[in-house]
DNA sequence: TTTATATAATAGTATTACTATCATTTTAAA
DNA sequence: TTTAAAATGATAGTAATACTATTATATAAA
C-alpha cells in the first residue's frame, strides 16, 4: 500500500468512482493504454473489456458510456496539472517567474514523477493532445458543462488567468491567454508530429524544449 | 445558369465531385445542415439520404464514408477563405494593413456575400468551429496527410506567414501565429457561446467583433 | 454465517456503417 | 431518334457498435 494521490472528480462523471475497486483502476489504466493505441474513435468498451478479462457490462457499472469515461480522463488530467502547478509555485513569490513554472510544469507534465501507478500520465498526456478537445466539442457541451464537467479545466483556467493579470493588470485578456497558452502546448506538439507545415517547432522524440521555448516568448512578447 | 464559384478540392476525397451533380450539390446542401443541426457524431448518411430523398448507397457512391465528407468540407471552408483574402488583399500593399485584412477576412467569413447557392457560409463556419478539428484528431492522420487531405489549410496557413514574416522577419514563429490566429478564432468564438469562463470575449448573436479585436490586439503586440 | 454487493457470463436489441444486386431513370453519343 | 452508357433508386443483407437485461457466482461486510 503505497499513499496514493485520489482527485476527487465530479460525481456525475461515473456512475461508481473507479478509483475505489481494482477493476476500476483497471478500467482507467487500460482505457489510457487503448484510447492511445486505437484512437477514441476505434476504442470500444468490448475490446476494454476484453483486455482486462472483464465484461461490457462490468465497464458500464462505472461509466455511462465512452464519451464520459474520456471527460473524466481528461478532468484528470487537469487535475494532475493543477496539483504540479501548484507544488511547483508553491514557494515562488515573483508572478513572472510563477507563469515560466506553470508553462513549464504542463509543458513537462509527462515527466514529472508519477504519482499513480496505474495512470501512466505520458500516454494520458498524448490522450488530451489527440483527443482532449472532443470532450466538450459536442452537442451535449452546454448540458455537460452545467453539470460542471468542465470544471477542472476552468479552475486550472481561472488559476493561471490570476498570475496573468497579476504581472499586468492592464492585460485584457488573462483567460484567452491561459488557456490559450494550454491549447497552443496541445496543437503545436500535435502539429510538430502530425502536420510540421503548420507549425515552427519541432518535436523530437519526445523533447518538446521548443515548445516550452515558444510559449514563454508569447506570454512575454504580449505581457511584459 | 449563374456564374458559380468552383473550388478545385483534392480528387481524394470523394469518388465523384459533388459539385458536378444536382445530387452531389444536394449532399453538400444538406450534410452542413444536418451536420450543424445534430453534430458530426449524430450525423449519419441514412439521415442525410431520407432529407434529400435519396439512398444511402447514392450518397456513398460520392463519399467513401461520413469523416472523408467532413475534410471535404473543411477543405470548401479553407478554399472559400483562402478565396477571400486573396481578393480582400489584392490591392492591399502594406502588410501590416494586409494581416488585418486577413484577420477581417476570416474572423467575417460568413458574412461576406455568399457566392455559392448551395453552400450556407455561416453554418459552414459553425461546422468548422465545433467541428473542424476532428478532421485531423484521427489516428489517420499521417496518411491523409500524405494523400494532401489537409492542403487547403496549409496553403492557408503559408500564406497568411509570409505576411507575418512580411511585416517582422525577426519573428521566429510565422507559421504558429498564423494557425493559432485561425484556431483561436474558432475556439473563443466557441468559448463565448459554450464555455465563457474560458475566455475574455464575448459573442452577441453572431457578433464577432470582439474576436476581431483581440485578435488583432495578439498580432500587433507579436509584430509590431 | 448470512447477507449484501460486485462482478461475470450470457443473451438480446436497435442502430450504424457499410456492401451488393438489380431495376429504372437520365444523359450523351451515334 | 435510337441506343447505349452512366447515374440514381430500391431493396436486401452483414458485421460491428452501443447499449440493456437476466441470472449466476464470487467476495466482503455485518
Amino acid at each position: 500500500m503505497s499513499t496514493q494521490i485520489r482527485f476527487s472528480l465530479n460525481e456525475g462523471l461515473h456512475l461508481k468512482d473507479p478509483q475505489d475497486s481494482k477493476l476500476g483502476r483497471n478500467i482507467i489504466q487500460h482505457s489510457i493504454l487503448l484510447i492511445d493505441e486505437f484512437g477514441f474513435e476505434s476504442f470500444t468498451f468490448k475490446k476494454l473489456a476484453e483486455r482486462i478479462g472483464s465484461t461490457e457490462a462490468s465497464i458500464y457499472r462505472y461509466f455511462e458510456n465512452k464519451h464520459l469515461l474520456l471527460i473524466f480522463l481528461v478532468n484528470w488530467y487537469w487535475e494532475w496539472v493543477s496539483y504540479l502547478i501548484k507544488i511547483n509555485t508553491m514557494n515562488v513569490s515573483d508572478a513572472r517567474v510563477k507563469l515560466k513554472t506553470i508553462i513549464h510544469s504542463f509543458v513537462f507534465a509527462s515527466k514529472e514523477n508519477p504519482g499513480i501507478e496505474y495512470v501512466n500520465e505520458s500516454k494520458l498526456h498524448n490522450i488530451v493532445i489527440s483527443e482532449g478537445v472532443k470532450a466538450y466539442l459536442t452537442k451535449d457541451v452546454d448540458e455537460e458543462n452545467s453539470k460542471g464537467f468542465f470544471s477542472s479545466y476552468k479552475n486550472l483556467a481561472n488559476t493561471v488567468s490570476n498570475v496573468i493579470s497579476e504581472i499586468n493588470p492592464q492585460f485584457k485578456y488573462p483567460y484567452a491567454l491561459a488557456t490559450n497558452l494550454f491549447e497552443m502546448s496541445n496543437n503545436h506538439i500535435y502539429f510538430a508530429k502530425h502536420l510540421p507545415r503548420l507549425t515552427d517547432i519541432s518535436v523530437n522524440g519526445n523533447n518538446v524544449d521548443e515548445v516550452e521555448t515558444m510559449l514563454n516568448y508569447f506570454a512575454e512578447k504580449l505581457l511584459f
